[in-house]
RNA sequence: ACGGGCGUAGUUCAAUGGCAGAAUAGCGGUCUCCAAAACCGUUGAUGGGAGUUCGAAUCUCUCCGCCCGUG
């Protein structure tokens, strides 16, 4: 029999975790996160995580499994979930798949293509430099490296440029000659569904949300948070927002405008990222009758 | 009702009678190991009408709306 991974993908507050907790019940099944920031333990509230009650109802994954002082990357990500997968597939023939980080739901279901591991130092070092002396030593040394990335990258973004640079450093090789998309081969199908609301409504929904989450005490937790703020777990919309507010750069009510305001961009970029997949079939969160049939369909 | 003040982008505020700008919000996009990250791009306004003037956001009249005071 194939096995199926059912993906529910969409923007944060469109009622994910919701749905995700009804499909499980109707196919008996378990629910896997691939949330960027719901992995770490430390941090509850303002990740939205799923509920206690919600958790007792539906065996989760990769829910708190880890620390924020823990080092973790997409690729630790991806290795681990395809092992928890595997093992699930052996009394499951459909898992669900959820979460709101598309690269890390993408690199589940596509794969990454296989790079070395870097030494930690040289992302440091090139950070160093970044911070020292801007991003134009970066584009230079990029251009020498590897020519062929130069002309494809961003070349505004220091990110981009420290990762292909630490590859080309680290390896000695072009970092193009890794990044090859090489299509991987999964052992399982995937039916990727991706939710969505009007675009108001999904504001109102991500305000109310935030709302409640500071009524829940966010700023007690991210102020337990504060001293750790420079990990890159907190790096994270929802504590950021907060810090700043702790530090005096602004009041209180500034604080909580920001939290809504960069949760709704960040709702934008992940609708944004998902449009570009076209294997999506789009759906109301509401209507999982549709979503049911379809898999039905594809069962077929 | 009378007197005074004010009407510029969704919002807050600019603009000697001479190309209507900014901040912010909004919108669109990029994406293969920091991704709730990082980065790129962009729409939008002088309340309505008439007049003066080569030329009006700016001056005049009128209507509409809002605010303050008096009743």
């Amino acid at each position: 029999m194939n096995k199926i991974i059912l993906v529910i993908a969409g923007p944060t507050a469109v009622g994910k975790t919701d749905l995700c907790i009804n499909l499980a019940k109707k196919f008996n099944t378990v629910i896997i996160s691939s949330d960027s920031r719901q992995f770490f333990q430390e941090i509850n509230i303002g990740t939205a995580k799923p509920s206690k009650e919600e958790l007792d109802m539906v065996p989760h994954y990769f829910i708190g499994n880890k620390s924020i002082h823990d080092h973790y990357d997409v690729r630790s990500y991806e290795i681990e979930a395809l092992s928890c997968i595997g093992d699930l597939f052996k009394r499951k023939d459909l898992l669900l798949l959820t979460g709101g980080s598309g690269l890390y739901t993408d690199a589940v279901v596509n794969g990454l293509d296989e790079m070395p591991i870097i030494a930690p130092e040289i992302r440091q070092e090139l950070n160093l430099l970044f911070a020292k002396e801007g991003i134009a030593p970066l584009q230079e040394m990029l251009k020498k490296l590897d020519p062929d990335y130069y002309e494809n990258v961003d070349l505004q973004n220091p990110q981009r440029l420290i990762r292909a640079l630490e590859v080309c450093q680290g390896t000695g090789k072009a970092f193009s000659e890794f990044r090859v998309r090489k299509k991987v081969k999964r052992p399982f199908k995937t039916i990727k569904i991706a939710l969505n609301r009007d675009r108001e409504e999904l504001y109102q929904r991500i305000d109310s949300r935030m709302d409640k989450m500071i009524a829940d005490g966010l700023f007690i937790e991210a102020e337990e948070m504060y001293p750790f703020k420079n990990r890159n777990a907190l790096n994270t919309v929802g504590y950021k927002e907060i810090f700043g507010y702790l530090e005096g750069e602004y009041d209180k009510d500034e604080a909580i405008r920001l939290l809504k305001r960069n949760s709704r961009r960040y709702a934008k970029r992940q609708v944004t990222w998902l449009k570009r997949d076209e294997a999506y079939h789009w759906f109301h969160p509401d209507d999982i009758n549709g979503i049911l049939s379809l898999v039905q369909d594809y069962r077929a």
